[in-house]
DNA sequence: CGTGCCATTCGCCAAAGGTCGAACCTCGAC
DNA sequence: GTCGAGGTTCGACCTTTGGCGAATGGCACG
């Protein structure tokens, strides 16, 4: 028996998952999240897991922090990254940040499959159009992505807040705690990140973005 | 007779240039810059030149910015663009932000005076290896870059300062002014961006990055 | 069963950020 | 010339931010 998380903020596509996972293991117990503050309440509840499949965009977190932060806090869950891009390079890109396999939100069922059952053998998978080439991420972003690893769950949320640029006080009224506790954590988050003000917090958080490597003939809501 | 203005922070690449400028336009002559500041204070004495060659990479200004700023204040002004990247991806995206034509750094002098040639003759020119395809930029690339483009030259740099995660302090120092007046620099930023603080002042100028690269206070080197 | 580590929380205080109003200057319009 | 618009500059004033020390509570280790 095995459990199997899935977080994607579209619900069809939540199930259609779900389905194809089901597919591949019949015998499994499928959990779901729609944002990312819920897939980590999941995980939380779960740390013993088996697989993760989860989107690069979802409430919550932009890009690949959210994958860089749970390869970091939990080095032993296997996580597929599902998303919309077509591109190799954002496939590859995911997989030097620590993912096991990349599904393009337009495979089939069966791809889905073959996908699941090679990470769960330890493999690493991706779509056959997409083999070839190797991406080394650039000495910047895996340096932020390895610092953004050691955030605590609560750094990571204050983290994502304020690469929306959102104040202390908006911050911590989303996570119903004082002004003082987001300072706090912001003087934490500065020195893992090995920055000095929140302006440059939010540059570093930027670098793991997608977003400029997206083609912008790929319709997607939002 | 007619001038010409190039910038790019390296001398050699900056005197091939030249050269190749001047095999295209033996009557031209030839002005250049070395960095983003230097680059507009040669606009602001020659503003009727005939055609600006730029690097995407100088210091002062990373990214889309510098080229949105000058296509909004100088509009009558043929640029073309000149970078390391070799990605169609990129020189698309210059086409986009308004430049007339894209020149990888490893182009031949041929292709340089052909570019310059098609571009005088108001026409917009790629080397042949990148043509085809198109990239409509993203609407929210698309709405910073005309953004930028109504800053005034004071605000354009102490944009691209805030865009480095500099202190308010560090800005007035390095521009020969009190805080006070980068703090009213700051609010028209704002204003003009449709933003309310600084973080997202550096977020919005992280989106006409060309790739999200070093951010201060940590060396890559180790 | 302590003991120590660490995440989370908070109050206090100094530093930095941001608003408002105003002066000065240049430049083009009338 | 005069006027007005707008860029740049600045000081006074309030808000936001960030550092420091400390209390709480869970959790692993001896």
């Amino acid at each position: 028996m095995s459990d199997v998380l899935i977080a994607d903020d579209h619900p069809l596509f939540r199930d259609a998952l779900q389905r194809a996972v089901l597919a591949a293991l019949p015998d499994a117990t499928v959990h779901t999240a729609d944002s990312v503050p819920a897939l980590f309440a999941l995980i939380e509840s779960l740390p013993d897991a088996d697989l993760l499949l989860m989107d690069l965009h979802m409430p919550g977190a932009r890009g690949y922090s959210a994958l860089a932060h749970i390869r970091g806090q939990y080095p032993g869950l296997p996580t597929i990254v599902v998303s919309g891009h077509e591109e190799g390079q954002i496939a590859r890109r995911a997989l030097a940040h620590g993912a096991s396999a990349y599904i393009p939100k337009s495979a089939a069922v069966e791809q889905i499959v073959e996908a699941v059952r090679a990470v769960l053998d330890g493999d690493v998978w991706l779509p056959h159009q997409l083999v070839g080439g190797s991406v080394e991420l650039k000495a910047d972003e895996a340096d932020v992505a390895a610092r953004v690893a050691t955030l605590t769950p609560q750094q990571f949320r204050v983290l994502n807040m304020i690469a929306e640029g959102l104040l202390n006080k908006q911050i911590a009224f989303d996570l119903g705690v004082s002004e003082a506790t987001v300072k706090a954590h912001m003087t934490a988050i500065m020195r893992k990140l090995g920055v000095s003000n929140r302006t440059q917090v939010a540059l570093a958080a930027s670098h793991l973005d997608v977003e400029k490597e997206s083609f912008p003939g790929v319709s997607q809501e939002g």
